[in-house]
DNA sequence: ATAATTTATGAAACGCGTCCCAGGTCAAGA
DNA sequence: TCTTGACCTGGGACGCGTTTCATAAATTAT
């Protein structure tokens, strides 16, 4: 494997010129320039991109901290950091957390050893606090409200979708519901947006019996409706975390000849279309976007969306 | 930010042996640990990743290679990738191809440029003979039959799963089928391995006007029959190549109150548990799996898995 | 007691680009 | 004619671990 100094010895040049030619530079005659590409050519060279990144003290990689891949808000937004990634030069690397702390760490810390350039969190087990301490190696993003911390973040607004939606379902009549949410903390933003807005719009706390957390896909929902309906047959409108979820519910209510479900759904994806079950839009595509954007800057920022409810 | 020179310095001791402290290796006093590695403590350091690597002579990154992230077939291969590479200390680096050529030279060309330890590619834009070129530089995992080249490769055998959801039809007294694939091109292992195996159960060729490539989604599905049906209006089944094709060419017969037509999907999705269509599960997870496996061994292998044709 | 190992430790080279700085040429402006 | 500045080129330090090799002391084997 040829290096720059083979170059320069077979050229006749230095190492500096060489590096001239190679990264575009000024100051280097035709003639040289000939006579290096020549060489370069001839010995199949490429420079090594380790030794690159040493001198340059950095890599072009983009960690992405995320719990899993296989839900449609992680999906989602990947796609969107993807895409804005795309032909930046940089690479985005996956880093699976399943919500670990210990491995979330140890991300922040390979973020302190350069293994990546900045990191986005898209998951959060750790405290917002820890990620903080850890911005002065990188630009660190996070999906959520920061808060008081000086973190970047871009993150959705979900409030007022939620207030429209629980809004939807006081009009409809709707005295009790099964809330079908995916993060277990009952400190978790979602958890706290939601039950914040059901509070709001029915000037009461929802029932804890009927709030049932970790949900995730079809299965889980249905599983969910299934123990929901043992202790509360009467129960007929179920506010999910996702569409899956909320497809899972009606399923269970069909195979069960129950009345179909009053459902709402979130993300907006296929099974909302298909089954006509409304849904909450969070533009974690264009979220994802941004959040590569917020991590190749480096200054401090806050981008916040507004999601939307979408009554199919 | 510290580095191991300081560390030695500091400790008293030379810059092998605090390597060695950090390292774990043998030949160093106690004494000399506890020195070294309370100054380690106190300066905060921990080694850069970048020196490590270019030292080595490579780094711990993985790519992948696939055209785009919202089709499940890449989707759930990632998914196994992702889950065998965890807490194996690799990285997992997503390489978005677009099947365009250049894109995926470029991407080879990292290989050779050490940017990557391996390549596993999921697309294939390239010629089976470029990667193979390129396999003197990192171990390259294509996932197709490799035929006659020397790459390692992890696929799935279709034929029989798809030679039994042609005989199905065949016994449905199907006489014409639409046929809704996701790859553009004729010369695309999923198309040869479909016609084939269609000319083997129906003893003729399959009506070209009837095929449409370059499907993808629900939307892809809905279009493509409103488009066959424009020319064929008795046309009532479809082989496709994902169940969320099949469940928008559900829909679109469902809309323009046409017979519930005959589908078949691919991919054991969520749609196709919903809307009770046959399918073809490939195991792309477990392929996934296995892709990272072969990936990190050096040595040349081929595994083939064996898809499944599912009638729910 | 002597030879053969094993243990400890460090100097310096190595991996391979990048970049600062010094030195020299040549043409345009004062 | 003298300055000034753009143009061209190279030596060598730098980024930061890892590893080879040499040296010396401490054990163990013979």
């Amino acid at each position: 494997m040829a290096t720059i100094r083979d170059i320069a010895r077979k050229s006749g040049y230095s190492v500096t010129t060489v590096s001239r030619v190679l990264n575009h530079q000024k100051y280097v005659s035709p003639a040289a320039k000939a006579a290096i590409e020549a060489v370069i050519e001839q010995l199949d060279y490429v420079p090594n991109s380790l030794a690159r990144d040493l001198s340059f003290g950095q890599n072009k990689n983009i960690g992405v901290v995320l719990p899993h891949n296989d839900h449609p808000y992680f999906n989602q937004l990947l796609n969107g950091i993807m895409d804005a990634a795309f032909s930046s030069g940089y690479h985005i690397v996956l880093l699976p957390s399943e919500y670990n702390q210990t491995i979330e760490l140890d991300y922040l810390e390979q973020l302190k050893r350069k293994n990546f350039t900045a990191l986005i969190f898209a998951s959060h087990g750790l405290a917002l606090s820890v990620l903080e301490d850890y911005t002065r190696y990188g630009q660190i993003v996070c999906c959520e409200n920061p808060g008081q911390h000086h973190i970047s973040a871009v993150y959705s607004h979900r409030e007022p979708a939620y207030l429209a939606a629980f809004n939807y379902l006081k009009i409809q009549q709707v005295t009790q519901m099964g809330l079908l949410l995916s993060r277990n903390s009952v400190q978790s933003p979602t958890w706290v947006a939601v039950t914040t807005a059901y509070q709001q719009v029915f000037s009461c706390q929802p029932d804890a019996k009927l709030m049932i957390g970790g949900m995730r896909s079809f299965e889980d929902g249905y599983h969910a409706a299934k123990h929901l309906i043992a202790q509360q047959p009467t129960l007929n409108c179920y506010f999910t975390n996702g569409d899956d979820i909320a497809a899972g519910v009606r399923q269970y209510h069909l195979d069960h000849q129950l009345a179909p479900p009053l459902l709402i759904g979130q993300e907006k994806q296929l099974s909302s279309l298909l089954l006509k079950i409304p849904t909450i839009d969070h533009h974690f595509f264009t979220l994802g976007q941004k959040a590569f954007a917020v991590a190749l800057s480096n200054h401090h920022q806050i981008c916040r969306f507004e999601s939307e409810f979408i009554l199919c």
